[in-house]
Order: C-alpha cells, then sequence, then structure tokens
DNA sequence: ATGAGTGCAAAGTGTTTGCAACTAT
DNA sequence: ATAGTTGCAAACACTTTGCACTCAT
C-alpha cells in the first residue's frame, strides 16, 4: 500500500538523514517512547521505558538524544513548575498542542494549540517577536482546585 | 504626610501580621531585595544582595522564605528554560506584567499584563481554568535572533 | 576508516531537609 | 513561654562532562 503515512521512527529516521545526523537506536528508541504515549514525561521516565525497547540505554545518553532532537525541532520540553521538565515529540511528529497546568494540584490539561495565535500574532507585529505556543505552560489553577 | 504610599517592605509586614505570619528580617530582605530591581533574578543572586542587606542570611533560609511569600502570593516565580527558576514580586507589590523569553539567547522581555486576558476569559469560560499571566512564560524566538 | 555517538563514573547545579539554637509573638 | 524561623551541614534530585570505546556512515 503506497503512500502510507509513515510512523514517527521513519519520519525521524529521514529528517536525521536528511541534515547528515546519525541515525542511532537509542534515538529511535526516545522517539518511539514519546510516540507511544501522550503523557508528560520526565527525562527519567523516558530513560526506563527505553531501557525496555533497547536494553543498556544510559541516562546521560537520554539526555544528550533529547537534546539532539531538540535541535533538530523533534522533540521539546516544558518546564511545569517544581514537577521538572517532560518532554514530548513536537513539530511534524505531534498534533499541535499546548499546556495548562494547575499550581495546586499539578495536573496537566492539553489544550488546542492555536488558543494563542492572537497573542502570537500580536507579539509578532509589535515587537518581532516570535512566539513558539507548544512550549509555553499555562499556569493557573484548574476547576477542582478553585 | 498622612496616605503617603507605603514601600513593599510596609505593605509586607502588614499582610504578614493579617495572616498571623512572623515578620523576620529574612523575609523583609528578600522582598527588599525583589523590590530594589526590575531583573529577574535566580534564587542565588537573591541570597547574594540579600547578604549584603542582612549578613548572615543562608541559602536554605531564602528559599524558605520564597517558598513561604509565595505561598502568601506576594512573590512569584517563573521557569526560564535551561536558565532555571527567576523570581520576582507579585500581587500587589508588582505591577502586572509577563515574562517574554527568546529560546536561543536568554533574554527575557517584559510584557503589559494583559495581553492574555482574551485568553484567560477563554479557559475560564470553557475549562473553569483560573489562568495566573504573571507565571506563564512566552517562550519563543526575539526580534534579533530570528 | 573516521568521527559522531555511547556507556560509565564522577562532578556539577539547584533545591530540600533534620536538627539544635534562636526569636517574634 | 512557645511555636514558628533560622543556620548549618548533609542529603537530594536532576543534569552535564571527560574519557575510552563502539558503531553508523
Amino acid at each position: 500500500m503506497p503512500g502510507t503515512a509513515k510512523g514517527p521512527a521513519e519520519v525521524t529516521a529521514q529528517r536525521l538523514r536528511e541534515r547528515g545526523e546519525r541515525v542511532t537506536p537509542a534515538r529511535l528508541a526516545v522517539v518511539e517512547v514519546l510516540a507511544a504515549t501522550d503523557e508528560h514525561l520526565s527525562a527519567e521516565q523516558i530513560g526506563e521505558r527505553a531501557e525496555q525497547l533497547r536494553p543498556g540505554i544510559h541516562r546521560a545518553t537520554v539526555y544528550r538524544a533529547l537534546d539532539a532532537l531538540g535541535e533538530f525541532g523533534l522533540v521539546t520540553h516544558v518546564h511545569l513548575g517544581r514537577a521538572g521538565t517532560t518532554y514530548h515529540l513536537a513539530g511534524e511528529l505531534a498534533p499541535r498542542h499546548l499546556h495548562l497546568r494547575c499550581g495546586e494540584c499539578g495536573v496537566v490539561l492539553d489544550v488546542a494549540g492555536d488558543i494563542l495565535d492572537p497573542v502570537r500574532r500580536k507579539l509578532h507585529r509589535e515587537l518581532g517577536f516570535q512566539l513558539a505556543p507548544e512550549q509555553v505552560a499555562l499556569v493557573g489553577t484548574c476547576k477542582d482546585c478553585s
């Protein structure tokens, strides 16, 4: 069946090759882990799950892979309060969305990626600032906590 | 001259007493440090400057004071990427504003606090989520870097 | 073959905690 | 008087780095 949509791992491999970057098991494992969930994972959690996919993957390697994939625009991270840093797929690998975090209970909700569009346009027009909505964490208080 | 506006330290003392919380040199020093600048300070920087105001203030105490003042709504913090956490006055102690951070060069810009008002209303209406705009860091790329 | 990527262990950050002494109330 | 705060040192979690080795190209 030609024209089948490619999985995240294939897309990643393709993008890496295009850029002359190396396609390694560790990088693919990280992408596969992130693609297999819609949760927000910490580096440690990614490490644990990657370990199951390809045993022997080291913490440091996970960080380096996340870092590299971040540079290539395939992964982003959000700083979610005291909870630490969480990662997820970005760009063409993920539907555009952004994060709503409750400062009380820590819960994270996803919302449509275009909710900041008017703000993005305004900032670009007035300040020349290119907003990256996926990286923004909207902090506040959720319904249950307020 | 009666009716003179009170300084941040006085307001803080007053609010603390109202809540039955203790007014301590460390807490006042932290507020004074934050009030003396419009920069975005890390806990470490606050510690250094507080040390000059009242010698002997310990790192741990700065963290505890920031934590307490945060609970009382007098201080907030923003997570600015790898750069770490930065603190500033909040609520009645500070003009409402929010943060724009360039992911490339790390520069932080302040913008008017009402820019997210439409978003805030929408989130409240549709999800019952109370957005806290001052705690939101708008990440993107600044004019010079793009 | 060659250099980017990896594993490992060790060093850094930034932040929190247990406890005894202190101090604001 | 006494409960909340502080200083200190030690513990902590998370992330980065130097080095030798391996593997993708």
